[in-house]
DNA sequence: TAGACCCAATCC
DNA sequence: GATTGGGTCTAC
């Protein structure tokens, strides 16, 4: 009898450890298999942490141990789900991030591989029938039966259903000539394209390249200015590991973003790339892991997930615009995948390159230091300049036409100017929506959200009122619902309604929008870039998602409508990602032969932020940003865990909050202060206050267990749910 | 006094 | 995460 310790699916803290159970069926049970378990009455999937066996009965067990042992219901999985390797990298995660070994596996694997329960519902392994030459020989075979199996013999072997006949088919195997072999079918399909050489190197590329490959730095920083050409960096590099017979693993942002990097790495590689895709069904993703495991694919390309691909013999990993704050998980585990490529990195004995225009701060520092290597590409390839850029102060009334009050003057004229030219302009406004505040002015009423408290934004394209935090739909109101005024105020506005108002001042004008409400329909998104890329729009309006990689060689005007909208969010990156949306719009004008133009609309024209995103000074900026972030104590000068507890009810809520604050300040651990218990921007969420605890240290040992247990015991008790943020994105 | 509701304990 | 059992509140 084997006696097995097992985790179960659930992702909790309380249930954060190994169970047991037996097995004496003669099916093949080891660690890391999937295993059916009754726990607590109820059938659920385990994950099989070691197996052992054992001469002892049940009872005598039971004994021992001081409780009851069930026998596990059935074993799921034929092999293990993990290598060595990754099984050690979900420990370490699980580690570092404070979270349960579980919801690290869980966030590691396939949907379909998954340990929970709805794993098992999904598709199955997809197979299809191919047939197989045994012996070529064309003696006593009717001339129907000689060609198919001479088509057989020259194309080596071929679908069933390719072949027509099956009762000529059926004469062959009957003979031995050939047999029927299932395979796995891939439903994935990379599209054909071309293999393409690499090109020439310039210089700044070649001694990258070669910095890359000679310093014993195990991580280094690829800065680049936009259009410097980091990709072709990547591919040379990616090339040569392949040559010495090792795999790479490149990671972006959201591959939906960045299709072009995809196209590259197919274009070089073929199908020696594997594309790990949000849009990929269970079973595609499930088809593309199989084949990543089994080494059929050397190289990786995928998003945050795609950090836990299971290639093995790992020679380089690449990290894109590592900046971007989509590389951060939102739930549990909370991992960042920068983070969890460095941990692999260093398992795997291997370079990780983070690659940015507009690196982080924690990023640059650690280069600056000496942590990590450096090199830059301070040039765009083809020697264009940077776009001429503007900022347009919007509190000057003179910046204004009678046409508008949100697009200037300038940029009015700029637009026009383009539109004469048979130019493109770029217009990013990073807000969806056409009115984003709605107000009674007879009493005062706000509409706000009722699951979440945020703001309601009105779309007109449904006419729906719609929350952009949790998700809230709501009919459009024609009065107030307490006064019953019908004379709403609305103000506000957002990708929307300046797609509108270019149609009003431009008649004739060809406006593409593109944000996430028309990105909702997936093929939407190539459709309506592709469409501008060819000269079908006169200007795109969208949001953030426009002026992340793409090459429009017609844009010649770029412009931030409201460069103010994220430096007004409650977080200490807001200086950080202004300064990076605006360094990345101004980016994408005049990339090909003609010199570009950018604008930057603006209410605080003088904040550094702005001022030197138009510049494109990331030195500067860099340097500023480090003042202000040393003097607010926030990261890269100290480390932060983010606690928010959850309840029902508020006064026990903020009773607990400050319990725990006591119980850490008395530990005096050194260099740690706690923020709060701070109430966050949204309160309260479907009926639960929300309440923030801020740790922020510089030295984690015996801080990060002291809190880990404390949330162990708490969590749970009164109603009160905590979770723990390890590098928090936000505050 | 039933049943609604909340909370803490338990799961191998 | 789901279930259970005990304690307390509440409506008739």
């Amino acid at each position: 009898m084997k006696l097995l310790s097992v985790l179960t699916q659930y992702g909790t803290r309380s249930l954060d450890r190994a169970f047991s159970y037996t097995y004496s069926g003669n099916k093949r049970v080891e660690e890391r298999f999937r295993v059916l378990i009754d726990f607590n009455g109820k059938n659920i999937v385990g994950f099989v942490m070691k197996v052992s066996d054992t001469n002892s009965s049940i009872e005598e067990l039971e004994e021992i141990n001081g409780y009851k042992i069930k026998e596990i219901v059935d074993v799921i999985d034929v092999e293990p789900l993990l290598n060595d390797s990754l099984m050690e990298l979900a420990t370490e995660v699980s580690s570092y991030y404070m979270a349960p070994l579980i919801s690290v596996l869980q966030a590691m694997l396939p949907k379909t591989l998954s340990p929970k329960l709805s794993s098992l519902k999904g598709p199955k392994i997809a197979y299809e029938k191919w047939v197989e030459l045994l012996r070529n020989d064309e003696t006593d075979l009717t001339p129907k039966q000689i060609e198919m199996l001479r088509l057989i013999a020259s194309s080596g072997p071929v679908l069933k259903k390719d072949l027509g006949s099956p009762t000529v088919l059926n004469k062959l195997i009957e003979r031995n000539l050939v047999r029927l072999v299932s395979k796995e079918r891939r439903r994935f399909q990379i599209p054909e394209e071309e293999i393409e050489k690499g090109h020439e190197m310039t210089v700044e590329q070649r001694n990258a390249y070669d910095y890359i490959l000679s310093t014993d730095k195990k991580v280094i920083l690829l800065q680049g200015v936009t259009g410097s050409g980091k990709t072709e960096v990547y591919l040379r590099l990616s090339e040569k590991i392949l040559n010495n017979g090792k795999t790479v693993l490149m990671l972006v942002p959201e591959i939906n973003l960045t299709p072009a990097m995809v196209e590259y790495f197919i274009r070089r590689f073929g199908p020696k790339v594997a594309v790990i895709h949000s849009e990929l069904s269970p079973g595609e993703k499930y088809d593309e892991y199989r084949r990543i495991a089994k080494g059929e694919a050397k190289i990786v390309v995928g998003a945050r997930s795609a950090v836990f691909a299971p290639l093995s013999n790992i020679g380089l990993i690449i990290l894109d615009e590592e900046h971007v704050e989509s590389y951060k998980q939102e739930n549990s585990p909370y991992y960042h995948a920068r983070n969890v490529a460095i941990m692999r990195g260093e398992k795997e004995g291997c370079k990780v390159i983070l690659g940015s225009a507009t690196p982080s701060l924690e990023t640059k520092a650690r280069a600056n230091k000496g942590i990590y290597g450096f090199a830059s590409l301070p040039h765009r390839v083809n020697e264009k300049a940077l776009p001429n850029t503007s900022i347009i102060d919007l509190r000057d009334r003179k910046n204004y036409t009678k046409k508008s009050e949100k697009l200037s003057r300038q940029l009015l004229e700029a637009i026009k100017n383009n539109l004469d030219n048979g130019e493109q302009t770029l217009l990013l406004i990073n807000r969806r929506g056409y009115w984003t505040t709605i107000i009674c002015p007879q009493c005062g009423h706000i509409f706000k959200c009722p699951c979440c408290g945020g703001s309601l934004t009105y779309h007109k394209e449904d006419q729906m009122l719609k929350c952009h935090h949790c998700g809230f739909v709501d009919h459009y109101p024609h009065e107030c619902p307490e006064c019953h005024s019908k004379n709403l105020s609305r103000t506000g506005y957002g990708t929307e309604r300046i797609e509108k108002e270019l149609n009003d001042i431009f008649p004739g004008i060809r406006v593409a929008r593109l944000d996430s409400d028309v990105t909702k329909v997936s093929t939407k998104m190539d459709k309506v870039l592709k469409e501008f890329h060819d000269g079908k729009y006169d200007v795109l309006v969208g949001t953030e998602m426009i002026a992340k990689g793409h090459d429009f060689p017609n844009v010649t005007l770029a412009c931030v409508v409201l460069a103010d909208i994220g430096l007004n969010m409650p977080t200490f990156r807001a200086s950080e990602r202004t300064f990076q949306l605006i360094a990345q719009t101004v980016g994408r004008s005049g990339r090909s032969h003609k010199t570009g133009v950018a604008m930057i609309q603006t209410y605080n024209p003088d904040h550094y932020s702005i001022a030197l995103g138009a510049k494109q000074d990331y030195e500067q900026f860099y340097l500023r940003e480090m003042q202000q972030r040393r003097a607010a104590q926030y990261p890269p000068y100290v480390y932060m865990f983010v606690l928010e507890f959850s309840c029902s009810n508020e006064e026990r809520l903020v009773k607990v909050a400050y319990e725990f604050k006591d119980l850490i300040k008395t530990e005096n651990f050194e260099n740690v202060s706690i923020v709060g218990p701070i109430i966050p921007f949204y309160s309260l969420i479907n009926g639960k206050y929300k309440r923030v605890l801020l740790i922020k240290y510089k030295k984690r040992e015996g801080l990060d267990l002291f809190v880990k247990n404390l949330v162990e015991r708490y969590n749970g008790k009164s109603g009160i749910e905590i979770s723990l943020d390890v590098d928090p994105m936000d505050y």
